[in-house]
DNA sequence: GAATTTTATGCAATCGATTGCAAACCCTTG
DNA sequence: CAAGGGTTTGCAATCGATTGCATAAAATTC
């Protein structure tokens, strides 16, 4: 350790003082200006090694009109009823963290249910930010539509909808339907129930998946046998009990999320209702727990990690001024042995 | 809606301008500072309001010397592989996260594992913010201890230690693992297991209260019967495998978490072993999916989002500069029927 | 050695707020 | 009407960085 210098060096003054230039050269050699010689580049890079001198962001940004912040939105619908304690969440923000840390930004989490995005403009979400990442699309389109219009670079986690003009990064939600449909066809089942709300175009394209694979199989999709299930654990139960109360009678069930399937299988089993014999159940997002219900649960994998990932380099492409497409990540289903019959 | 102004009033000094006042007049009005007048006040708001300006929080907070940012760490222990997609986690953000949002504080995850909190002393968590969270005290205690007398206001999440001088917030440990073990002994369970790591000092609070029902039912603690089960499931599966293969043979199971005891309910039911008949199983948390589980699990709720909350309340309680004690909340068991025989 | 080019450094304005102190204003009152 | 007191308001410095432009120093050429 070496002997501690006798006044703290706080600022880039303190620096060029003791190095005998001015802050200006200061300045410039810390950050590799081609004005400055290598001489004395290094040797302000040393003196700022020793004192244990780093530069003040707030400052910086502050003077570069920028906030090294991107905000983060979760588009949580109130009537759905999906909560942030979904893991699914997490796990997308895990990936969001990790990269935005990878290249020094920092996350702001708006997490309160919005009911109109366009609110946002005024709060600190919007005006101090360099860029938000909104995860989900909820009914609000057309508001993000305007949004983006604003000059705030925004991605979308969600599914490219017609007349767009915002980035998004989605997964093939048509296909993960399509997938999860088929696979309980194969088992010869007839009666598919689809579980969850369709009025945000993520969960329409997996219902559109569906109806695809109903098709394909010279079925007609049962209106009787797509309900409105909410994300919510314990909200889920209720809705499904009167569900299977009402004398509907599945013989397989594609839910939206892992957390509802997980409800689902429950609350099937709490009715006397055999899973897989009775009802075959498959899920969505694959989350660490599924593999651990009893039993353990077919479902769609999406890489959402990875998703999170793209995000954030998506929005920080757009605010380089690059040209940034949409993305679509591959969805995959993972077949477990028991939740579906083999 | 009025008509759009001539121009965008962005800063303070076009506010002034506007209302021919000075800068200084026009920050005091908006600060409603004793000195202005009822008169000009009521003129600035207003005019702040028709022209939507907002103030401008980056500056002033540079001004003001400080950030409005609370950092919130995550003490992953490597060694026990606890996810922060575990969903005690998202649960306790979400209440540090509103009461954050409630007094206009931003939010700067830290969520890489930490494998010494003093190296975050050059880092952003620290310089760049007002105060620190962390979530758990890992085995570094005093590291964390050393942190608190740097002047930087923290407030951590575990168990007293003798001879700390940061501020606690927790939930009654002991009293949690005692009621938990009193439970399954009650059901004349007498070879009851321990499952986690107990070497930071709120897992070894729990296994103090384990030890402390077993002493007043006349029984000593079987070493073979404690073991360190990771907390991510995959892992712990393995591990929980290995136990039983050893030929452990426990009639209970205390966990350090519902996600440890749902990983264990599944282990046990895919090796043969009945729950609850053949072995119990307790958790800790209460997160959302433990009603879930089959069977349904019995648990140790503590009430994380209040203790976010309280995380919170006790930060600022430092930085406005008062005296802030520890705070320990209460634990209370919540059976269900299945996970242990009633 | 003087003139010219190249390279390295410094001066000072700037970002948008806050605040101590001085100055201007408005009332009373003698 | 001038002096004295209380109320409002403005001036200008400040927080810690970046950067265009001017200038100084060094290197090159004649």
């Amino acid at each position: 350790m070496p002997r501690k210098s006798q006044k703290a060096v706080k600022s880039l003054q303190d620096l060029a003082d003791l190095a005998g230039v001015s802050r200006a050269t200061a300045s410039r050699a810390l950050n590799d200006s081609p004005m400055i010689s290598t001489r004395t580049k290094k040797k302000l890079r040393a003196l700022a090694d020793k004192h244990g001198y780093s530069i003040n962001r707030q400052a910086r940004d502050f003077r570069l009109r920028r906030t090294s912040v991107i905000a983060v939105v979760f588009m949580l619908d109130i009537k759905s009823e999906q909560h942030m304690s979904d893991p699914f969440f997490l796990d997308m923000l895990g990936g969001i963290a990790d990269c935005l840390a990878e290249h020094d930004y920092d996350l702001l989490l708006a997490h309160a249910p919005i009911s109109n995005v366009l609110d946002l403009r005024d709060g600190r979400v919007i005006r101090q930010s360099d860029g938000v990442i909104f995860i989900g699309q909820g009914e609000q389109h057309e508001q993000l539509n305007e949004l983006a219009t604003g000059g705030k670079p925004i991605v979308v986690w969600g599914y490219p909808v017609a007349g767009k003009n915002y980035v998004v990064v989605g997964s093939d939600n048509v296909g993960g339907g399509y997938q999860a449909t088929r696979h309980l066809l194969q088992q010869q089942r007839r009666n598919i129930a689809f579980f969850g709300n369709t009025n945000n175009p993520e969960n329409a394209a997996r219902h559109q998946g569906y109806l695809k694979a109903l098709g394909e199989f010279g079925l007609e999709a049962d209106p009787k046998l797509k309900i409105d299930v909410p994300f919510e654990m314990h909200r889920a139960r209720e809705v499904i009990i009167g569900f299977v109360e009402s004398g509907a009678n599945p013989d397989g069930v594609v839910c939206l999320s892992d957390v509802m399937a997980l409800a689902a299988l429950s609350t099937f089993q709490e009715l006397g209702v055999r899973v897989p014999d009775d009802v075959a159940v498959v899920g969505y997002d694959d989350i660490s727990l599924a593999a651990y219900g009893s039993p353990p649960l077919t479902t769609v994998r999406q890489n959402i990690h990875q998703a999170g990932r793209i995000l954030v380099e998506s929005v920080l492409g757009i605010i380089r001024g690059g040209d940034v497409g949409d993305t679509i990540l591959a969805s995959e289903l993972v077949v477990r042995k028991s939740s579906c019959a083999s």
